[in-house]
DNA sequence: ATGGCCCATGCACACGTTTGTCAACGGGGT
DNA sequence: ACCCCGTTGACAAACGTGTGCATGGGCCAT
């Protein structure tokens, strides 16, 4: 590179800089830089100041994030990572995450993993190398080795939505295994006791702890003789909803409920149901999971357990920005609690007369 | 700060860095520089590379992006603006734009404005100041001047979904004329004449397009006996939809078809009606715009106006990589064609007998 | 044998900030 | 009149990396 003085003020990226708003104001550039920074300040006299900041408008001055945080060792950004965005559980928790953290002047990065094996290490990867400080990450799997890549790196990380059930890291979860029970204990009210369960993959705790609770509410309700199916879909998708009910339809032809373990795979189960031209919920009811947008507005409207997605979002980024601060925040466990919401896709069997103790309107 | 000699390899941060390495290595960082750098690994004989590379792994470095973007000016980040992440539409646009730049090593910032005035310009500050190599921003409205502020930055900016109508900049859009059109020939090939539409906010190009599109395909078919009417919304929301119904009905009882400016005041219109127990189709017809996810799950599944939103967003990254990489890209704009998805939720009027020309399977 | 050339590596500066340290200056107290 | 202290502004050293240029050693050709 050749060595040229900078005669023209910063013509080489086109942008102003700390100097050209020195040179402008006539005062050494360490003076603009208290002048503008809110801590130092208070160093600076209040003409100064103004001077100065007549000088930044003049020129349209933007301190350089890159280098301010190459120097402080904060690059105000995070990252957050889900499986995919497409799937509209993980929009409203980025979304609530990107609010807390535009608020602070943070900017917010989002990557997808498509649960890919080798994609979540990757985007983990790149997100480190620009110099996060700090990672909400949606896609642990329990007992995820990724957990230790994030605290090795030093990097403060939250686990949201999928609990990875490690005591190196704090989480922000619902209560899965409640959701569930929340959905067998409806069906159970309203008369069924020949009960299936759609499950989601089981090496992530949503999908677990959604089997777990299916199968400890069916327990608890084994002296009304309930009696459990199961079957398990591979992915959160309305594919496998599909194909799981066509297998526990296959399997369990008598069954006259489907607890999903998610909105999505209900909508598989539910479109299966009508291809087969039996009908929901008159034969066969739904219980779904999240309630999603839109879930009160398909045919029939989904009873679901309601998960509160903004504010795991708030929770986590809360719990992100104090272990960014610093402030010694214990290994925590955040769960919040599901809420079931009734609406149009479960029967009442025979005279059902068992109140239900945990109904909420849509 | 103190003025001490860094003895320990990075005890500060406690993250590795190349010279670290370098002193593993036993060479200078210079040369682990040039033989972790693909451009230049070729200067670099191959078994040096090999014990750099060795060493890399032992000490778990990993590149800084913020020290090497300040050097190179370029922070392999780019920026997405959308409204409102939490509005389906967005998310696979941004999906889209983040898979091709992923491919790239480049990292993806969002953030959302609410269409609130003032927030378009401090997340594009925001972004700026990050060192952003480029910005897809979905938020303009017709003649921003914050396209402005992206030119006078210098950040190559592509505008998608919505146009500015600016010839600084290249967009990226699905035709809303076009849209409202096929809206319109659909109904009226379906036999109906008295039309209405929903219409969008006009300060963006999407509501003022496909305004425009409505009348100009309601005057075409005027020998028809088509009379439109029309009524807006504030926003592109569920409950503006609600509301611009009820003034819908009110002002125009008799009319049979309603084409709303996207899903969203779709649904609302639809909420409206079946709160009002107005059948849809039977009395009241609806097409929505967008094909959102779901939209064939409701009830009556929708018919819409299908916005290919993934293609959107890979063309906007394609673009926005060429312009990154200074090839000569000019200012263009695209526009993508929307196709007409045939559901449930249009009725035939009487023995309507034209044949529609551009029916699509769902 | 020696000169020239090329390849691999080392050197040092620059990218734009932040911040500890210090000099200069002015005013007030003894 | 002198000294001390408080207020301001200047200086320079980092932060971690990229890269043009210099350098040194080995090899080939004359």
């Amino acid at each position: 590179m050749p060595r040229k003085p900078p005669s023209k003020p910063s013509e080489r990226t086109g942008r102003a800089t700390i100097i050209d708003v020195a040179k402008r104001a006539g005062v050494h550039w360490s003076t603009v830089s208290r002048a503008l920074n809110p801590e130092k300040r208070h160093l600076i006299s209040p003409e100064m100041i103004e001077r100065v900041e007549a000088c930044v408008k003049e020129l349209g001055y933007r301190s350089n994030v890159l280098a301010s945080g190459l120097r402080t060792q904060r690059s105000r950004t995070i990252g957050v990572i889900v499986s995919n965005l497409g799937d509209p559980i993980h929009p409203p928790i980025v979304r609530a995450i990107e609010d807390r953290f535009a608020a602070i002047g943070y900017v917010t990065l989002v990557g997808n993993t498509d649960n890919v094996p080798g994609r979540q290490a990757a985007v983990i990867e790149r997100f480190i190398r620009q110099g996060v400080e700090g990672l909400a990450v949606a896609t642990f799997a329990r007992c995820d080795p990724a957990v230790d890549a994030c605290i090795e790196a030093n990097v403060p990380t939250v686990a949201i939505f999928r609990d990875p059930e490690s005591d190196l890291i704090p989480s922000v979860r619902v209560d899965d295994d409640r959701a569930m029970e929340l959905a067998v204990e409806h069906l159970v009210a309203q008369g069924h006791r020949r009960i299936a369960h759609i499950a989601g993959p089981q090496n992530v705790s949503t999908g677990y702890g959604r089997h777990r609770g299916f199968r400890r509410a069916c327990r608890a309700h084994a002296r009304d003789g309930v009696v459990p199916a199961i079957v398990f879909g591979a992915e959160f998708t309305v594919e496998d909803g599909e194909t799981a009910c066509a297998e526990l339809l296959r399997a369990h032809p008598d069954i006259t409920a489907i607890a999903a373990a998610n909105d999505m795979l209900a909508i598989g189960a539910l479109r299966h149901l009508q291809a087969r031209g039996i009908r929901c919920p008159e034969d066969i009811s739904i219980v779904g999971m999240n309630n999603m947008q839109f879930m009160d507005a398909i045919a029939p409207a989904l009873t679901t357990i309601h998960t509160p997605t903004a504010e795991l979002g708030a929770e986590a980024a809360t719990l992100l920005i104090a272990m960014i601060n610093d402030t010694p925040v214990k290994t925590t466990r955040v769960v919040l609690q599901p809420k079931l919401v009734v609406r149009s896709s479960v029967a009442q069997i025979r005279g059902a007369v068992r109140r239900d103790a945990n109904l909420a309107t849509s």
